[in-house]
RNA sequence: GGGCAAUUAGCUCAGUUGGUUAGAGCGUUACAUUGACAUUGUAAAGGUCACUGGUUCGAAUCCAGUAUUGCCCACCA
């Protein structure tokens, strides 16, 4: 063991080691700790970061909270795993490379063609796995690297086409026709966060399609109008009411329409004319109205974003000049009635910024309103919603439980295919089927399964999945699935470590990953993925704005780590963080931390190095505990508890400053310096015990400086020792009856109490010494003597009345402190010096005031609990809450009314 | 447009189900200092809890409305 303490703690000498020593320790892997075989299990899986780009400090946020769970289960004998992985990211990858090459190349991924483009991808993907990885081990998360998974694995492979494949078996996933955005110029299909909205001003027209139709409507799109099936109307719109349910047969510029009159809420009355002409094919809220009402959809713009066959002169030209010519015929005919400028947005590809086409196409979906057998008859959106709803997932902060509902509830079903290379390539194949030689009717042939079927001209679809289709999968299969499961029954790691406990993720992501993962796993293995889902905010600038690699305002995690160490950069993640709230970080706030984590290196210094206290087994003799020992064994078991609620609670945050608060406050600034004075039997056993418990309980927020402290007079490894559960363990027998100090909790608060009152004196002291305002003549000396009983009497001022060693007449007097009860003095010897006198009068005020309330208090409760109206609606728990502050409000009045008696 | 939040000290935030005089850290100011630690210590100053109403004996806390800020989703005919 190395006792040299430098003056200050410098991480960089340390973190490596430590952190190879718990790697090579094996105990990351629950399967290597020595546990009783009823051990419970602990699981989280680490979302998986995406492939695309280094770690930012957002994911240092989410390993901190993730890592200090795992500590901190594993070190109360959880059989606790976490594991790692990282995700492919599909749609977010396939950008990022594709950009390059282009930048690069000046190629798309269509000169490259699938396969050598996927090649690239994959060579991407696998370097910045590589870096993603090193940077969580940097920062020493516990996660057991011997599971470690990735979304576009071979095992996630198998997992993602079983799935794919049983829920096409159950009529779960079908193929169906939807809206997409595509860029005619790319020639491909863009996911929503690739379409970029630009302001532009455009050009609104209002029309009648023809002479004899009731009703204008404006567009800034006429072009798409020849694809109209319908007109909607607010419902409660007066002036169209009469229409709605009719339908018109019209000749719009040349070409026929049927057009039904419709109504939706949607519509809004005072824009435009209040009528919007619906086109199924080309606009995504009609498409969704066509479903609705059943409307014909008709396509009038092509993958080329030109006019489909059939729509007359328009046909074949391009969807501009097009518009232009509808325009010029509708003016000639007398029909346009307005053309006025509007500003709206303008929907744009991403990479070539050309404007978005919505054209219908064919997808696949997962039907989330099929009821079905293996879930009881139920529906998967109904079952995902039961298990917010029935508590069987608790959500922390709670209100993210209304909004998963919220969201749950306008669940539409879920398309999965994606126009993309990168990703798991859907499982189905095609093949033209002639089903009439002579009419020339072909009919294409489905097939869905792990491998094309036999036989000539099958092709395997284009398409790859969503990426929430395999991370939705993300808890089980990480832990073997589908082999882990056969005919209902779980084995292995499943069976282990199924359901998980905690998922902790950003909030953001509430609704894209957690409802999925929610929904797959009812449907896989009927139960739930999490029991608690936990949900960080987001991590922003100390100006409060999101943090981007374009501004760079970012704080990268390692920098962090090189200058401060990571615990300090752990510490300030969690500290200051409240669930579901976004959080400013800043190098101030991370000082801070590191400052702290030097205290307690002193702390240790001072304890191990001065003081030369060795790891003996040193017993805490109880019987003769000073008063300042009591007091500072009784703060600690405080703490055990504290701490330990607020972690079951994910109250992290609260923990965390707890803990800090009792090591820089009450043990360093005021037990080390009031030991300083006297010499105890129990000193040295209380110095080593309170060291051993702070470091166990700071150990998974600051996991780093505690088990190099620890190291320092332990043999064993602190990351695996038992978490503390009470103050001193071998008097839990003594606990059990409420204390482990005393026999009666009175006398332990006395004696708290009188600790609290020798640290103001103490205080006073050093004030009125700083502020040199005392007069020489008021200056007395006095010894007490550590367990002496002092009686004070508030009065002028406040007078002990008897002191053991035989000094009377000692006054003293705290600025307008109240103090009562008994003194167990701290220290030897102190000088004790008149500062001034309690203003009766105002005490007397302030309690009359006081009293006045209670009282009035009692009476309204009174009322109200002698009220049956009241007690026959309020079930007995609240009758009994209420007779409790009912009982509590009568003992503080009594008290109060003694207090104001004494003045 | 729909949904969800936030607004408390100069700054960053707590405030656990309504209850004594609203807390902490940073910053500021004053003072201390050689002996665990200047990455230190002791104190002080600093708040109409965004605003307006309501419920209540009592509101930072519950309700309604207003203002400002932010997030998610949908999308602009």
């Amino acid at each position: 063991m190395n006792m040299d303490f430098e003056k200050q703690y410098n991480p960089a000498d340390y973190e490596d080691a430590i952190n190879k020593e718990w790697e090579d320790s094996g105990f990351y892997n629950p399967d290597n700790l020595v546990l009783p075989a009823d051990a419970p299990s602990h699981t989280i899986v680490l979302p998986p970061p995406n492939v695309t780009d280094k770690l930012h400090v957002g994911h240092a946020v989410m390993i901190a909270v993730e890592d200090l769970l795992t500590r901190y289960k594993r070190m109360n004998g959880f059989r606790a795993l976490w594991v790692p992985g990282t995700d492919h990211a599909a749609i977010a990858t396939q950008n990022v490379v594709e950009k390059r090459l282009f930048k690069e190349t000046g190629k798309t991924r269509h000169d490259l063609g699938r396969e050598k483009f996927l090649a690239e991808v994959n060579e991407f993907a696998l370097g910045t796995q590589k870096t993603i990885l090193n940077q969580i081990k940097k920062m020493g998360a516990s996660l057991d690297w011997s599971r470690l998974a990735f979304t576009l694995d071979e095992q996630r492979g198998r997992a993602v086409k079983k799935m794919f494949i049983d829920m096409y078996r159950d009529g779960v996933i079908y193929r169906g026709e939807r809206v997409i955005n595509w860029c005619p110029r790319c020639q491909s299909t863009l996911a929503d966060d690739e379409v970029e909205y630009k302001e532009q001003t455009a050009k609104l027209y209002t029309f009648k399609y023809s002479k004899d139709f009731p009703l204008a409507i404006s567009t800034t799109r006429p072009e798409t109008k020849l694809g109209d099936t319908a007109v909607a109307v607010n419902p409660s719109d007066e002036r169209y009411k009469k229409y709605i349910g009719s339908t018109f047969e019209v000749n719009f510029v040349g070409v026929p329409l049927k057009i039904k009159i419709i109504a939706d809420r949607g519509v809004e009355m005072s824009f435009g004319t209040g009528a919007l002409g619906v086109t199924p094919a080309h606009s995504m809220v009609d498409w969704q109205m066509a479903q609705k009402n059943e409307l014909p959809v008709v396509k009038v713009i092509d993958e080329s974003a030109k006019i489909h066959p059939g729509f007359g002169e328009y046909s074949g030209l391009r969807a501009l000049d097009a518009r232009e010519k509808i325009v010029e015929r509708l003016r000639e005919a007398g029909l346009l009635e307005k053309e006025e400028d509007i500003s709206n947005n303008l929907s744009q590809c991403y990479r070539c910024d050309t404007s978005v086409e919505p054209i219908p196409s064919k997808q696949w979906f997962v039907d989330v309103d099929k009821k079905l057998e293996r879930l009881g008859g139920k529906s998967l959106k109904e079952i995902s919603l039961e298990a917010a709803t029935s508590g069987e997932i608790k959500f922390t902060p709670e209100r993210f439980q209304s909004q998963y509902e919220n969201w749950m509830n306008n669940l539409h079903d879920w398309c999965v295919s994606r126009q993309i290379w990168f990703g798991h390539r859907i499982p189905a194949y095609y093949k033209l089927k002639v089903k009439s030689e002579k009419l020339k009717i072909t009919e294409e042939e489905i097939y869905v399964g792990e491998a094309a079927p036999e036989g000539e001209g099958w092709i395997q679809d284009e398409d790859t999945l969503d990426t929430w289709f395999s991370s939705g999968m993300w808890t089980f299969s990480t832990l073997g699935w589908p082999d882990t499961y056969k005919n209902g029954i779980k084995s292995g790691d499943l069976a282990k470590f199924h359901p998980t406990a905690v998922l902790e993720t950003g909030s953001e992501i509430l609704t894209l990953w957690v409802s999925r993962m929610i929904l797959m796993s009812y449907y896989a293995l009927g139960e739930k993925p999490f029991s608690n889902v936990y949900l960080h905010g987001m991590i922003l600038d100390e100006k409060g704005k999101k943090m981007s690699k374009s501004k760079g305002n970012g704080i990268d995690p390692l920098d962090v780590i090189a200058k401060y160490g990571t615990d300090a950069l752990r510490l300030s993640l969690l500290i200051g963080n409240t669930p579901g709230n976004n959080s400013r970080m800043s190098w101030e706030k991370i000082e801070a931390q590191r400052n702290f984590v030097n205290k307690l290196w002193n702390v240790s210094r001072y304890i191990l190095g001065e003081l030369k206290i060795k790891n003996e087994k040193l017993k805490i003799d109880e019987e003769s505990l000073t008063g300042v020992e009591a007091w500072i064994l009784n703060r600690c078991e405080n703490l055990i508890a504290e701490v330990r609620k607020n972690l079951d609670d994910f109250a992290f945050s609260a923990a965390g400053e707890k803990l800090i608060d009792f090591i820089w406050n009450d043990l360093a600034d005021w037990y080390l310096e009031a030991s300083k004075f006297e010499e105890s039997a129990n000193k040295k056993a209380i110095l080593i015990y309170v060291l051993r418990t702070i470091l166990k309980l700071l150990h998974p927020f600051a996991p780093f400086v505690t088990e190099v402290i620890w190291h320092k007079f332990n043999d064993s490894m602190l990351m695996v020792e038992k978490y503390p559960s009470l103050c001193h363990p071998e008097a839990s027998d003594k606990r059990a009856e409420g204390s482990i100090l005393d026999s009666s909790r009175g006398a332990q608060n006395d004696k708290k109490n009188g600790f609290e009152l020798a640290k103001n004196i103490i205080t006073a002291i050093r004030n009125a010494r700083a502020e040199n305002k005392v007069e020489p003549a008021r200056k007395i000396k006095a010894v007490i003597y550590a367990g002496d009983k002092v009686e004070l009497v508030i009065q002028n001022e406040i007078l002990i009345k008897s002191l053991k060693t035989g000094i009377s007449d000692l006054k003293i007097s705290a600025k307008g402190e109240k103090i009562d009860g008994a003194i167990y003095a701290a220290v030897g010897e102190i000088e004790i010096y008149l500062l001034g006198a309690v203003d009766t009068e105002k005490e007397k005020v302030r309690l009359e005031k006081e009293i006045a309330n209670l009282e009035k208090f009692a009476a309204a409760l009174n009322g109200k609990l002698s009220n049956a109206d009241f007690v026959g609606k309020a079930p007995e728990k609240v009758v009994a809450i209420e007779k409790g502050k009912l009982a509590k409000a009568e003992t503080e009045l009594g008290k109060l009314k003694e207090q104001l008696q004494k003045i």
